[in-house]
DNA sequence: AAGAGTACCAACCGCTGCAAG
DNA sequence: GCTTGCAGCGGTTGGTACTCT
């Protein structure tokens, strides 16, 4: 726990403040958070320095609003990931996570919930008839739980090892494991410039692990266990193409 | 012009997972 | 194996800008 915010500034960042911060960012990295604070001689605590270099700061953030073909990516996306901001904001250069979820969170989720409401929703399409959007209401989708997140070099190590033991995700099936885990060394991990973690396959070619899931799901059909796997009820597919 | 309502977005909070000791 | 600290994530809140009446 952070419990040691007393006397540490909040609230709006001042350009001092974002100078400090850039300028330390630049002369030390990225990372180390928790050195920053005082690095940058700023009165913040390392989670709110993250937050803006990430949010705010950080070069190639595009600012302004999502293009069509952005907040089209967001929903397939969603559909496939569910409110993974930070994978979606991933495969969208210059978003961040932050942004994708404050989107989702005033547009997307809103059309979706009043799309089941026909009193109102006509209303509602006039003001914001930008967006395109699934017309079916929201369903929550239970996302199986790869959790890519960071792999030490000790981890990466680990797995290039071909220790079949150590699941690239979080999936607690075993009938997936074979897909996820590092057989006769083919697959190793790594991450992206997003910190996501990416699986590289051994001709070079890099993947997604969700992009092994689509392609999974797409054999489904000659794989009867696909469909009778509790953890894998959607038809990513489907949802992709909807 | 002014007040109310809504939209947008920056930032905070609490939690989880990982790595190191 | 357990504990602790750090990094990162998603949910939520609060302030400001904008629009409507």
């Amino acid at each position: 726990m952070e419990g040691r915010s007393q006397g540490l500034r909040k609230g709006t960042w001042t350009t001092e403040e974002d100078n400090l911060l850039r300028k330390c960012v630049e002369k030390y990295g990225e990372g180390k958070w928790h050195q920053v604070p005082s690095r940058a001689g700023l009165n913040r605590c390392r989670k709110s320095c993250r937050l803006r270099w990430l949010n705010y700061l950080k070069p190639n953030i595009k600012r302004g609003r999502l293009s069509p073909e952005e907040v089209d990516l967001v929903i397939r996306l969603h559909k496939l990931l569910g409110n993974r901001w930070s994978l979606i904001a991933g495969r969208l250069p210059g978003r961040t996570a932050n942004d994708i979820k404050n989107y989702w969170n005033t547009h997307i989720s809103k059309k979706q919930e009043l799309s089941s409401n026909c009193k109102i929703r006509s209303t509602w399409e006039k003001k914001t008839a930008d967006v395109s959007f699934p017309t079916e209401p929201v369903r929550k989708i239970e996302v199986t739980k790869p959790r890519p997140r960071s792999f030490s070099d000790h981890s990466r190590r680990h797995l290039l090892d071909a220790q079949p033991k150590t699941p690239l995700t979080g999936s607690n099936d075993k009938d997936h494991d074979d897909d996820n885990n590092i057989h006769d060394g083919k697959k190793a991990c790594e991450k992206d410039e997003n910190g996501i973690m990416n699986t590289i396959v051994n001709d070079g070619k890099e993947k997604m692990w969700w992009e092994d899931l689509l392609e999974e799901s797409e054999g489904a059909e000659e794989n009867p266990w696909m469909n009778s796997d509790a953890t894998f009820h959607v038809d990513l597919w489907n949802l992709l193409n909807a």
